[in-house]
DNA sequence: TAGGGTTATGTTATAATATATCATGTGGTC
DNA sequence: GACCACATGATATATTATAACATAACCCTA
């Protein structure tokens, strides 16, 4: 373990294959539940285990995915419970919902709500939130052009990560 | 008609709510027409059919209201026979798709194969193609910085357009 | 002109994703 | 204890999309 410590942020999840990756469950299992005490919501059992079976990877997951997992655990759950679990998940900044997948990904930095712009690499599926003023900057500047008032954003960019540079696009 | 005559462009649908959309869905079909005879593909009557259906205005059209109006025609189809459709016309870049609604609009420019950004209103959901390369050259440069080599994007803005300033967001 | 390839559509079935609705449980509080 | 808010359970169904195989229409060419 002691070459692969570091925990996955934002724009930096480590290059090599092998960082430890129960570190970035632990760490955002943790923050969850820092925030949602500060927030005085309720992470119950149910969302503590979805929010943790999302961050089973730096890849989207599906809700289907997550309810065969449950069914794996012998906790089987319908539907429903997860979605529902999902949408508090949302509400609370701790997932993001990947629209062109239908799938979710764990939240990288959950203590500062934001809509989220990723990059998803078509090869591994690694999906990294991009932070940047500038994104927003250059649609707010087009849209005042057309008297357009943006509230949200689905930016979805598609590509081969550094990881995986040699694959076919 | 006299004052309606424009023609929907990709940057400026007009802003009054009485363009005359006959001559957009001409439009779209005559250029449709020309480019599948210049490529030599075949825009049978089912294909040219769906493409005017996805031309019934300029929010996005869901794949199961096109069969439904396929119904009404008393030309009853079935959902492959109409995703087939889309998917050569998407092939062909005469329609998109926007992920976020799962739904499919015209493309105003498929001269020009191109992958589109579109700003969508949460009111009237008319749906406009943005033209900028300000926005790739933003995503190229990000992408740079984390060696990602981008392959395409989706990018949905949502707010509300010029026709629609007043409502709740 | 029969055979074979290509393209497009038809048909049946089902997969994959998501939600509406009503019922139940649980913990606080008046 | 009665009530309320919240979370989950359970049933059913809606919505979106595709797999797999069959048929048809057309063209080519030997």
């Amino acid at each position: 373990m002691s070459d692969t410590l570091k925990t996955c942020t934002p724009t930096s999840i480590p290059n090599g294959k092998k960082h430890d990756h129960r570190l970035c469950i632990s760490t955002a299992l943790k923050e969850a539940e820092e925030l949602c005490q500060a927030r005085d919501v309720n992470l119950t059992v149910t969302r503590r285990r979805v929010l943790e079976l999302v961050w089973q990877g730096h890849e989207p997951v599906k809700a289907y995915e997550i309810i065969d997992n449950f069914k794996a655990d012998h906790q089987a759950t319908k539907p429903p419970t997860v979605y529902r679990a999902l949408d508090f998940l949302m509400d609370n900044g701790l997932v993001h919902r990947i629209e062109s997948l239908n799938a979710f990904v764990g939240c990288t930095r959950p203590e500062n709500q934001h809509q989220a712009n990723f990059f998803i690499c078509t090869n591994c599926h690694r999906t990294t939130e991009i932070e940047s003023g500038k994104i927003a900057a250059t649609f707010e500047k087009l849209a005042r052009q057309q008297d357009f008032t943006i509230s949200h954003k689905t930016v979805e960019i598609y590509g081969l990560c550094s990881r995986c540079p040699d694959k076919e696009p």
